[in-house]
DNA sequence: ATCCTCGTTCGCGAGACGGGAATGACGGCC
DNA sequence: GGCCGTCATTCCCGTCTCGCGAACGAGGAT
């Protein structure tokens, strides 16, 4: 069967699956009572009660006004990620100090479940706005961060995620031929650092390079400006050259675990 | 019943609350292995494989070399979380004012689930070190925090959540007594703040004042130092006032949803 | 080559879980 | 003030899920 045990397989417990979309919905504000839970999730009332008295009990949610929201404890649980994901402080110095030399916004990432989540964000003083926060995912194709994470991955881990992802177009830019993108991570791997031209965000261009431990990828660095900056210069020189630098120290500083 | 459904009651999922349990000891990272998780948790293998596959599948939990950990996703929610409280911007800035202003540690913390958790914490420049930590609970009837909330909740609501708490002592001068704590609640809602005096750790003396938004309260905000520092006077003139006016502006901030 | 360990799968029986309806508590409206 | 309408909560019932134990298979180590 190979070592790799798509995580698509198994048996899955429906009444946890069910806890959880009872949980999206009230992180997404759509319901906050019993009865607008059920109508809009399909499930009884007393299914939804039983639930939310569950998530209750276990200090996930808590009562609020008329409605639920979610408790502090995933504050907490938040502090855990953090500490579990090797390097975290070092991580932060260095994409702050690579934001405030590139005025830029700069980023980590690393990958889950097939796409780039971002682990910690900084902005620099001239950083335009962008609607990404820390625990946010976005494609792999269409990003800098997932293309220099791809590029490193192991050929098999590789293909794993490529087999299970579908190229959807985010802006005109974006590459969604399959052969072509398997010849641009050719480039990045040589190059050592992926870029992405507008193929994520309109306007929004972004240089990344990974960081790596030995020979496995942990994540990813990079810096995203606005057109009007980035030039193709700019990009390939200065900004790539930042990423890299940063990655590297990173590397350096890395515990292995 | 009253309007108070004690949340004590009703019919829980046992699969939802096994599936936190693996959360928890994944958290803790005390096992990462289906066969440690196993034992640790008193389940068989078979049952705590069909729930991290759907822990997984739910991109809760992400597998990492040998074990799990807590996924990026954690990090969303968290963010989810500081969105659905009542002002937490404004929150941020003024307990950071507060720090600055006073030079120690200061928190904002709300009641859940009969304790006191942490919303936020900043860190004056002589701030002592402390365990505190977003997201964090601590009992209420020994931190200046849980006192002023409780000093300041509908009687009944009061009544509520001191008949679930067993005070335990946490410190030599833990008020254990509930007599003696109800005079202290009196002495608050009078003075219109709260104070620790190494009621919660040792060596350490909090002062809290409330933040309400008409009859509710909200909150709290409190400013900690260490005893040396901490004389009586300071306590109750200087620091008192700070933090009462910082739950003031608060309080005036408040767009009341 | 053989054992041991660990993850995964399978089949079964108990009982948990989801559904629907009844109950009870509010609150608004006439 | 009484009467609905709405909502949360509870109860019971029948089904199908879920947890268990055992068997299987894949590595690793000796």
């Amino acid at each position: 069967m190979a070592s790799t045990p798509d995580e698509r397989t198994g048996r899955r417990i429906r009444s946890v699956e069910i806890a959880f979309t009872i949980l999206d919905a009230i992180r997404a504000n759509e319901a906050t009572s019993v009865t607008e839970l059920a109508d809009e999730l399909g499930h009884s009332k007393s299914t939804i009660h039983s639930h939310l008295r569950t998530l209750e009990s276990q200090e996930i949610i808590v009562r609020q006004d008329d409605g639920y929201r979610l408790s502090l404890q995933l504050l907490d649980m938040a502090n855990d990620v953090r500490e579990q994901v090797a390097n975290y402080e070092v991580i932060v110095d260095e994409v702050d100090k690579l934001a405030s030399e590139t005025g830029e916004i700069a980023h980590f990432g690393l990958e889950e479940h097939g796409k780039v989540a971002y682990l910690y964000k900084a902005m620099g003083t001239q950083a335009v706005e962008t609607v990404s926060r820390p625990g946010g995912k976005q494609p792999m194709y269409s990003t800098s961060l997932g293309k220099a994470i791809l590029a490193f991955l192991p050929a098999d881990r590789r293909r794993e995620i490529l087999d299970h992802v579908s190229f959807a177009p985010k802006t005109p830019k974006t590459i969604t031929d399959p052969e072509r993108f398997a010849d641009e991570l050719d480039v990045i791997t040589d190059q050592g650092y992926a870029i992405d031209d507008e193929e994520n965000i309109e306007g929004l261009r972004c240089v990344a390079a990974p960081v790596k431990n030995g020979n496995t990828v942990l994540g990813a660095v990079s810096v995203s400006g606005p057109v009007s900056r980035s030039t193709d210069e700019v990009l390939h020189g200065e900004l790539a050259e930042s990423v890299q630098r940063t990655a590297n120290v990173i590397e350096l500083n890395t515990k292995f675990s």
